[in-house]
This record gives C-alpha cells, sequence and structure tokens, in this order.
DNA sequence: ATAAACCATAGAGTAAACTCCAAGTCAAGA
DNA sequence: TCTTGACTTGGAGTTTACTCTATGGTTTAT
C-alpha cells in the first residue's frame, strides 16, 4: 500500500505518516530500490493502534515509549501492562472533565434556550 | 483575592492567570495603587468557567470570540447559543474518540493479563 | 522527450498555550 | 536599615506535533 492510500484510509497527512515513522513509532517501512515506501498489513494494524491514542491525546513520547518496550520482547510484558494501566486511568480522568465540561456546556444552552442569562459585562454566569 | 490564592484555589500558575487576563478572557481585573490585583467573586467566577473549558481542551481562541460577544451585550445572545451549541457537538465527538481508545486500552490490558498478546516485534497485535 | 504527477529527504517554519526571565516596586520582619 | 519575599511588566523561550519548502528522482501520458 502507498503512502498516499494509506494517508487517504486514515485521513491523516502523507508528512504525518513519515514524521510518526521518523519518531519510531511505525516501521521502519519496506521501501523498494528507488526509496519508495510499501505499507504492510502489520504498519497498518501499528498506525491504527497509534492513530487511535493520539486522536485521545495520549503523546508521542508515551507512544514511543510503549513501542520500545514492544520491541525489547517478552521481558517487558509486565512493564508495558503498566504503562497501558497508566494511560488507561490519564483517559478515564480527561474523558470525565471532558464529561463536566460538556455538562455545563449542555446546562448553558438551556440558560440560553429558556433565555435566562445575564447580558451585561461582568454579571454572574458568563 | 490574591493572584496567589486564586492560583491556589484553581490550581493554575500565577502566569497563565496573568496569561488570561492578557488574551482578555478574564477581567480586567481590579489593581489596587500599586498595580496588584485584587480578585472580584465575578473573576473567580469567570475563571472558573474558563479553566473548566479548558481543561477540556476548547481553545482561548474560541473562549475569547465567546467572551467578546458576552461584552457585546444582549444582541448577540443568539449567537453566543449557537457557539455553545458548536462547542458541545465538538465536545461529543472528542469524549466518543477518547472512549473508543479507552475501550481499547482495557482491552489490550486484558490481553496482556491474560498474557495472550504476541511477544515479537511487527506482530499483528502490538 | 518533456511535462505532470507521484515519490523521497533534510531541515526550516508554524501554532497553541503556556512558562520563564530580567528588572523593578513595595511591605514587613530581624 | 536591610533583606526577604510577593507582586508587577514586557518580552523571550519552550514544548508538542505537526506542516511546509526546497531540491531532486521516477513513472506515465501526450
Amino acid at each position: 500500500m502507498t503512502i498516499q492510500e494509506v494517508a487517504t484510509k486514515f485521513s491523516v497527512s502523507k508528512d504525518t505518516l513519515r514524521y510518526y515513522e521518523k519518531e519510531g513509532l511505525v516501521g521502519p517501512v519496506f521501501k523498494n530500490d528507488y526509496g519508495i515506501r510499501n505499507y504492510s498489513e502489520d504498519d497498518l494494524q501499528r498506525i491504527a493502534f497509534i492513530i487511535c491514542m493520539r486522536s485521545a491525546g495520549i503523546p508521542i513520547s508515551v507512544l514511543k515509549q510503549y513501542v520500545d518496550l514492544y520491541e525489547q520482547g517478552a521481558d517487558t510484558k509486565e512493564e508495558r501492562r503498566l504503562l497501558l494501566e497508566q494511560q488507561r486511568d490519564v483517559l478515564a480522568e480527561k474523558i470525565s472533565q471532558m464529561q463536566k465540561a460538556y455538562d455545563k456546556l449542555v446546562y448553558k444552552i438551556e440558560l440560553y434556550q429558556d433565555d435566562k442569562l445575564d447580558d451585561y459585562i461582568g454579571g454572574k454566569e458568563i
């Protein structure tokens, strides 16, 4: 699969794919005699994982750590599990924060619909 | 309330509070003869709102827009409600993305607990 | 055979949101 | 009185994650 196809499939730019590879999150992807990338099924699965985690805001540095552990082999399983558990907890916290903000927004929108909101600068409810 | 007290109350840095003020999200906060800030109750409510929205990832530019509309008075109510509705939808989408990533993490952790994960580089399941 | 349309690399540039620094003012305690 | 510590400002610096640019090679259609 060419870089353009992968980029389209995952709705990211080709630059981003090359950037992830340079950072060691993906690949190294196989290249033909002219240096053109040809993504394998395994590459695609890795990319899917990375993009999913990135879309949730998990930093590249953490994903890089995980990938590095993975490439060190079975000895690091425990460490990898721990890392995933930490990130799961971070995500849970973030989701709860966003839910709070969401609820506040919904409440505020209701106030607007009921025309119950202050109109003036410095009012209690912005 | 002094800047230090506010910073402690909301677990942000004093620099961040001054930065928000410079960007026009908050205040202008009242200053005494020596230029020292004294935050009012209204300032605190505004700060609570801003920090809640920021913690959910809503950009400063969008919050600035909202604040600006607010300060233009009652004529902008409709526009403000629309803006909030848009941000509510953006948040909903983000929460769903993060939930997906969370579920994937939980599943992966289960695999680790059951020792069902590939150990080798390039394996299907990273 | 030449231009269009891909691909490549290295490295510079960008945007967002802080975060830090230098230089200075003021108030209180030893 | 002098030092310590909290505050001020303007502006520079940092981090993260891309994104773009310049330059150049390869295939394909006219």
